[in-house]
DNA sequence: AGTTGTCTGATGGTCTGACCAATAGAAGTT
DNA sequence: AACTTCTATTGGTCAGACCATCAGACAACT
């Protein structure tokens, strides 16, 4: 990291010990930095629109192309948003900038199945036990409302063998925004997702045996809805927990079944 | 957000009520979601050198702007590393990830810093748990060298008030990787790095309020590392959660005590 | 009056070709 | 062996061009 220091032997005394390699920043660095201070201050404010691009790079003084690679960053963050035809705006909800950085939070390390659901585990069981303090009427009946589309991929099942894994996130989704905090949301969000993928594919099995693991699901879910609904905070956490334990059980048993990466 | 859609009093019948706006990738983005899924993939590795840019254009068939402005974006979240004249490498280390993150933290509105507060005790608490479960003699040695860094700290408070801070974070990062999770780790070293800003801002004081502060969190790291080290995770989820939440009360107050933004 | 089609100017997205400054590595010099 | 010089490569920047898209204005139609 330090190699950019010259070498230390050919100085008697390390004079050079404060010396610290230039600040060669780009230019859209130094555009970046100056948009984000102007919404840290406020002075750009959520759904405020930047001037255009063209005539940014006149304010600037820079060409079009540090002007959009510093717009272009910012996008990817979420921090702007970017409509063809309309203009740059300053994203509405700031949310959506944790969401992200987080997502690449996780997708970046190396990420086993295991360590994934116990992730997961830890979130959702104070995920459900939140939600039981926190849960406004509305997002109650939403619950209520995904429990019947939950029962109705069962009674369908032959149809889509994905329906019901969808409204089965979709369900703890919404228990999740019922805490009112979007970072956790999002965040069991991301984890969830990750391991959708996975979980169809070493979810196998017969018809019969698939229909049983819904029908238990459906019913596991049925009691952390009413344990929402009593405000039971406890039991809350502990039918969470035990639904994800036992579904987390299956899993294992297709791991163990199926072939394994080889550990390098 | 949903202004898109038409108004549903033209419609007797909302038929269109599974209408979503079409997806509207961009080049860059679909260049983004490729390198980030070699990087997740292990395809790349860190420190791991990339195809010039101009070669990176006829591979992906794309001009060099769209290129470049994915690669800009990578870089700017610390992920890549552009270096003039030798090419664009791979952050070696995640750190170079976090230390980006730092300077995000600014944007956060006090909501989301709540937010992200109570994401951190759920997290933190359930892993200093885990810790004390999984802890190898390496963790724990390293865990302690760090308590005497954040001591040493104190001793020189005068030299770097942001010194405490830091190795307060490096602190937690140690004890969240004991519980040899990957993803608990990065998770809370992104949500904490987010935080130190924020922190940093609102965390006032005279300089006797800010030195009894530092003495009070030490002793709760030195308690949490105890009981880390007697594998008794009752015991560190207990400290664990009375460090965090003495100094969330401390973040509170303040919050509180902050200029408030005028709420329109 | 209300709906639909069309034109226009502005905007973000993309491409091309060019030049610069920094760097590594080879070649030459001492 | 150590130093200097040259050269090809690389990321960084720029200017100009074209495209697809969108909002708004206006005309045409029902």
């Amino acid at each position: 990291m330090a190699d950019r220091l010259p070498d230390s032997s050919t100085l008697h005394i390390d004079s050079m010990a404060e010396v610290r390699p230039v600040s060669r920043e780009s230019l859209s660095d130094k555009i970046i930095e100056q948009i984000t201070d102007l919404i840290a201050r406020d002075v750009l404010k959520p759904g405020d629109r930047l001037p255009s691009e063209r005539d940014l790079c006149k304010r600037f003084g820079v060409g079009r192309t540090s002007l959009r690679e510093a717009l272009r960053s910012l996008s990817v963050m979420g921090i702007l948003d970017g409509r063809v035809g309309e203009g740059t705006f300053v994203s509405s909800d700031r949310s959506r900038h944790l969401d992200r950085m987080l997502s690449w939070g996780i997708l970046l390390g190396p990420k086993t199945a295991q360590d994934l659901m116990e992730t997961r585990l830890m979130l959702e069981t104070r995920t459900a036990e939140l939600a039981a303090k926190r849960a406004t009427d509305v997002d109650l009946s939403e619950i209520d409302q995904s429990l019947e589309r939950l029962q109705a991929t069962i009674d369908a099942l032959d149809d889509s063998r994905d329906g019901f894994l969808e409204e089965d996130l979709r369900f703890h989704l919404l228990v999740a925004r019922a805490t009112q905090n979007t970072i956790l949301h999002s965040l069991l969000g991301t984890t969830r997702s990750y391991l959708q993928e996975w979980i169809r594919k070493s979810l196998a099995g017969t018809a019969s045996e698939i229909l049983a693991r819904a029908r238990l699901s459906l019913t596991q879910h049925q009691t952390i809805a009413a344990a929402l609904h009593t405000r039971d905070s406890g039991a809350a956490r502990a039918a969470m927990s035990a639904h994800i334990l036992s579904s987390a059980h299956d899993l294992q048993a297709g791991i163990q079944g199926s072939a394994k990466p080889a550990p390098k």
